[in-house]
DNA sequence: AAATATACCTTGACAGGCGAAGTATATTGT
DNA sequence: ACAATATACTTCGCCTGTCAAGGTATATTT
């Protein structure tokens, strides 16, 4: 990958709630999404994906069914819940306070 | 403190870096600018802080030596290295990828 | 028959952040 | 005189998120 994770780390919830925002969806399509998105920079580790699901799952973010594929490999479909969408809005607004807080701490005069 | 601190996660490093280009300090001193140019909204933990230097010191972007204080506490002092300043100028630039990363990824399009 | 793509899950290790506690000196307040 | 506060550094051990590595299962393509 060619983003540094620990970069990214701490937004791995904010970026499944995102993508949750649009709908149902799974694990891999989420992180095909993301890949596509990102024009294949970066992508969510399998482990570090469904780990995230979990999390955001006991915490009352998202909800889980299984769907009803007739063919192919089963699918586990996520749902965004109220709280999610909730915390989804914070998560965004927390994002922008450090944005600004690191571009203040890290970049130096010169470099602008 | 009011910022996530796994949103910090993986800018210590570099925010240390950027305080020492503007010439040596020390531990007290940089989180005290730290602390003044966010306006009191963020600081690093003393834990965090003196294990950073410590990282910094063992992959040689720092080095270190006492000051010779004849009143008050003992100070360490904190020099950045070429190393030091050729590792920060990679670490913004990262930085400068992620966010845009990050913000193309949880950035809704009703949000902008 | 083998390879590839889709799709999910679990385990164990690792690294960074940090609470908590300790050490020591100088200044300020009462 | 004594306590409190500020300065300054250090170490220990826990917690949490990430991820390498391995596993399971189905459908399609070669």
């Amino acid at each position: 990958m060619t983003i540094a994770s620990d970069l990214i780390r701490g937004h791995t919830d904010t970026i499944i709630l995102a993508q949750l925002q649009n709908g149902d969806s799974y694990g891999y399509e989420i992180n095909k999404a993301i890949r596509e998105k990102t024009e294949n920079r970066y992508e969510l580790k399998e482990a570090t994906l469904y780990s995230a699901f979990k999390r955001l799952e006991e915490v009352g973010c998202i909800s889980a069914y299984w769907g009803d594929e007739r063919s192919g490999a089963r699918r586990r479909y996520y749902t965004i819940t109220a709280l999610g969408r909730q915390t989804y809005e914070r998560l965004v607004v927390d994002w922008e306070s450090a944005k600004h807080l690191i571009d203040k701490l890290i970049v130096t005069e010169e470099s602008k």
